[in-house]
DNA sequence: GGGGATATTCCAAGAAATGGGGATAGCGTC
DNA sequence: GACGCTATCCCCATTTCTTGGAATATCCCC
């Protein structure tokens, strides 16, 4: 395919995964021992970037898909310093599954032949769908993510916004304590404590989406 | 491409749609009202099925994929009775964005060809993609973003992990006032009032994202 | 050297969220 | 009819967050 390196990963800390999770790739072991040791599997700015497509992406559109930080360019200088030169990833996302993600990378200095995006895009795709299988990943997706009622998913839609829960009472028509009550039964169902984690899990799973937040 | 009919959406309720979604399709029009009229844009079993891949699937695969109700079987018939044979669904999926899938179909009693998976892998992937940039699903307005500072980032993703100001500040190694202080600066910088939208807002940007946040 | 951004710590008052109890009513299932 | 789920309302105590101030010190850039 024209290409000289791959990597298959999910996106979590290898030093401490815990769950199923798949990893192959054939970078230098430098590279890995580096990527490790500074934790980046959970915030890589390739792997940050897999979080905002639907296909494939060159490494070149990465800085108009996320905000790249000074740390993102060290990453990234790094990488090409170890000799991994322009990358093309696809994206491998499940509502309520661990993130993942396909990778091909030419060499530092190459260029990578646009011919190949589709095939990277089909090989790169069955290939995570694949290892997605073998790794029993899948039995941990939206099987168990937990299902609100229609006025759980209000309150925490509305609590995603930033209202307060006196607010949303107002918004609902309803009292302030049936708000409290329906989003203390939100986060026993999500397990979680805080309204921050609660709006972050609700938008992970694909119970609301920053459309719902965020318009107007 | 061998198929008869296509169908690209998201997975709304197109009754009640209020913000940006995409439907296309040239199925017939007795099915769409059908579909609609019953709210299946959010249940319908191939829609279902496809939150639980990343890449396509052959509709006679479903029964293995999601618990197949009766209901979802009463609908797979309605379907065949209209026309709509045997298909092969892309499923789309972007952390906090509306689900979307883009689906192929022969007639009924008609065999799909498989020779065309791939194929429709592709074209139906980016064919999503691109419907998703036109309809402002997804904005990139990444060059109007607030920038925040390092030990700020580190707050925040602390406090959308579901963590306290008292408890980020042993992670952090910094006194209990400098985490509030950080996060004050942070939500005067986005223009927000509370640490959930905060959340929000910074994984929206890019500035964080879910693998950084969910372990899992 | 001055200006600006950053990181750090501290105080205090009030608002808001959280966790623990309750209760009533309707609706559908078994 | 008992049971479970849902939606609605209420109380309380405690914790946490938010907002308004304040102060140092470092670092980089001009």
């Amino acid at each position: 395919m024209g290409v000289r390196y791959f990597a298959l990963s999910h996106h979590v800390d290898f030093r401490q995964a815990n769950g199923p999770a798949v990893r192959v790739h054939n970078y230098p072991p430098s590279w890995q021992e580096w990527f490790d040791a500074n934790g980046l599997g959970k915030c890589d700015p390739i792997h940050r970037a897999s979080h905002r497509a639907t296909v494939g992406f060159a490494w070149s559109e990465v800085p108009d898909m996320i905000k790249m930080t000074p740390e993102d360019r060290f990453v990234l200088d790094q990488a090409y310093r170890i000799g991994i030169g322009d990358g093309f990833t696809i994206p491998a996302s499940v509502p309520g599954e661990t993130l993942g993600s396909c990778s091909f990378a030419v060499g530092a200095g190459e260029a990578f032949p646009a011919e190949f995006h589709f095939v990277c895009q089909l090989v790169g795709g069955f290939a995570f769908e694949a290892a997605r299988r073998l790794s029993g990943a899948r039995d941990f997706g939206i099987a168990n993510t937990p299902i609100l009622t229609d006025r759980q998913r209000d309150c925490v839609l509305w609590a995603a916004r930033g209202k307060t829960d006196w607010e949303i009472s107002v918004i609902l028509g309803v009292g302030h304590e049936t708000v409290i009550q329906h989003l203390k039964h939100a986060r026993e169902r999500y397990g979680v404590q805080k309204r921050a984690l609660l709006a972050v899990r609700a938008l992970f799973d694909g119970l609301i989406s920053f459309s719902d937040i965020l318009k107007r």
